[in-house]
DNA sequence: TCTGGGGTCCTCTCTCAA
DNA sequence: TCTGTTGAGAGAGGACCC
C-alpha cells in the first residue's frame, strides 16, 4: 500500500468557535486576541483578513487596518474542548495521529485504506464529518509526503476577501510523483523552517521560490545556513522528507511567561511574580507525572532585549517553592534596573515518576519536603478549587489567590 | 509597527574530566 | 607534572512553528 499522509488544518479556529457560540458575530471582521497594548491577534475571521489581518500581528496595527473589528478576548479552555473532540474524530480514521497544535494534525491513513478507500475519499469524508459534528471547516492536504501535505493543505483553503470567505479546495491531493511540480512555483518562505532570518539569507543567493533553492548545490546552501537546517531544505526542496507521522512525543519543557501592562523595575514584585509563575509550572508538572532538573528563568526587557538564565541542579524539582527558589536565585543575578517586560519560567531536562525533592541547592539542612506538602496542596484544589490553596506570597490584600494557569494570558495582557 | 505564549531544535562557547 | 586533545554536558542565544 503506498504510503498516505494527510495534513488537517481548521480554518481561522478560534475565530470560527467564537461564530459558533455567538452567531451574531457573523459577516463580521472578527479578531481574536489580547485587546491590550500589548496583545497580538491569535485568529481573525476572513472578512477581517480581507482588510490585512494576520495572526500573530499586534492588536495595535490590526485596529488601525480594521477599525470596524469586534475583538473577543479568546477562550482557551474552549478551543482545548474543540480540540479534543476533533482529536476523537481522528483516531476514529486512524490511531496515527500526530497533533502539531490545538487546530492542525497529520493522520497516516496508509494502512486505513482497505477499510476506507482512496486516501482523497477519506479526506473528503473527514472534512463532511467535522463539519456534520463540530460545525467547523477544515481544509486538508494529502501527499506521500509529510511536508508536502502541510503545503497541499494550506493550497486547500479558503481566500480572504473584504466580504469574507471565497471557497477554496477544501482538499487539495498531490499525487506521487508530482511532488516536484507542486512544490517548485511556491514562494521559499512557504517552507517549514524558513522564517525571517532564514529567508533574508537565502534571498543573497537570489533564491526567491522552492525551485530556485533546489537549483542551488547543497554546499552552498550549507554553508548558508548551518548544516541541519540546509540539509533538511535541500531535501525538502527536492520534495524527500523522511519524517513519519509521530503519534507519541515525549514533552521537552514545561514552562509559563507572562508579558506585563507595564514594566517592572521592584525585585520585589518581580520575586513575587517569580513564585506565581513557578507555582503554575509546578502544578502542570505534577499533573503531568514530571520533574525537571534544569530551571530557566527568562527575562525580556523594555528594550525587548531577551536574556535566559537556567541552573541544573541535582534532584529533579516538581514543587513551587522548589522551582521558585532556584528561579529567584537566577533573578538575583540578572540587573533589573532597565525595567522588566516580560518574566518567564520553565522546566525542563524532565524525568519520568514522582520527584526525588529532597533537598535544594545551598538550602538550609532542615529545608522542608516539599512532596508531602504538594500532595496535601493538591489535594485541597481537587476538592475546593485552584485558588482555594497556594504560596502566602501571592495573597492580595483581601486574602485572594493570584494564581497563573495555562491559557490565562494566551495573547498578551488585556486593557 | 512594535512586537504573546507555548513550545522544539540548532549552534556556539565554555568548562571539566579522561 | 605539564600540555594537548577530545567529548560530554551545561548554559546562552537565536530561529522557527502554531
Amino acid at each position: 500500500m503506498p504510503p498516505a499522509i494527510l495534513h488537517v488544518d481548521l480554518d481561522a479556529f478560534y475565530a470560527s468557535v467564537e461564530l459558533l457560540v455567538d452567531p451574531s458575530l457573523a459577516g463580521k471582521p472578527l479578531i481574536v486576541g489580547g485587546a491590550g497594548a500589548r496583545g497580538v491577534v491569535a485568529s481573525a475571521s476572513y472578512e477581517a483578513r480581507g482588510y490585512g489581518v494576520r495572526s500573530a500581528m499586534p492588536s495595535a496595527r490590526a485596529r488601525r487596518l480594521c477599525p470596524a473589528a469586534v475583538f473577543v478576548p479568546g477562550r482557551y479552555a474552549l478551543y482545548s474542548d474543540y480540540s479534543k473532540r476533533l482529536h476523537g474524530l481522528f483516531q476514529e480514521v486512524t490511531p496515527l495521529v500526530e497533533g502539531i497544535a490545538l487546530d492542525e494534525a497529520f493522520l497516516d491513513v496508509t494502512g486505513a485504506q482497505r477499510r476506507l478507500g482512496a486516501p482523497a475519499d477519506i479526506a473528503w469524508a473527514l472534512r463532511r464529518r467535522v463539519h456534520d459534528e463540530l460545525g467547523l471547516w477544515v481544509s486538508i492536504g494529502v501527499s506521500a509526503v509529510k511536508m508536502v501535505a502541510k503545503l497541499a493543505s494550506e493550497a486547500a483553503k479558503p481566500k480572504a476577501t473584504r466580504g469574507g470567505a471565497e471557497a477554496g479546495l477544501g482538499v487539495c491531493v498531490v499525487a506521487a510523483g508530482e511532488e516536484r511540480a507542486f512544490l517548485w512555483p511556491l514562494p521559499v518562505r512557504a517552507l517549514w523552517g524558513v522564517g525571517p532570518a532564514t529567508h533574508r539569507r537565502l534571498e543573497r543567493f537570489g533564491v526567491a521560490t522552492v525551485g530556485d533553492l533546489a537549483r542551488l548545490p547543497r554546499e552552498t546552501l550549507v554553508g548558508a545556513v548551518g548544516s541541519a537546517v540546509g540539509g533538511h531544505l535541500h531535501d525538502l526542496a527536492w520534495g524527500r522528507d523522511p519524517r513519519r507521522v509521530e503519534p507519541e512525543r515525549d514533552t521537552k519543557s514545561i514552562g509559563h511567561e507572562e508579558t506585563y501592562p507595564a514594566d517592572h523595575a521592584d525585585r520585589s514584585v518581580l520575586a513575587r511574580e517569580v513564585v506565581r509563575l513557578a507555582d503554575g509550572v509546578a502544578a502542570r508538572l505534577r499533573a503531568a507525572g514530571l520533574a525537571g532538573r534544569t530551571v530557566t528563568l527568562k527575562v525580556r526587557f523594555a528594550d525587548f532585549r531577551t536574556i535566559t538564565r537556567s541552573r541544573t541542579v541535582k534532584d529533579p524539582l516538581a514543587s513551587g517553592p522548589g522551582l521558585a527558589k532556584v528561579a529567584q536565585a537566577l533573578l538575583a543575578g540578572v540587573e533589573v534596573g532597565p525595567g522588566v517586560r516580560l518574566l518567564g519560567v520553565s522546566a525542563s531536562n524532565l524525568v519520568d515518576g514522582p520527584p526525588l525533592q529532597l533537598g535544594f541547592p545551598d538550602a538550609p539542612a532542615n529545608e522542608p519536603a516539599w512532596e508531602g506538602v504538594a500532595r496535601a496542596v493538591e489535594g485541597v484544589r481537587r476538592r475546593y478549587g485552584e485558588a482555594a490553596v497556594g504560596p502566602a506570597a501571592l495573597l492580595d490584600a483581601g486574602g485572594g489567590l493570584k494564581l497563573r494557569r495555562m491559557g490565562d494570558q494566551q495573547w498578551g495582557p488585556g486593557r
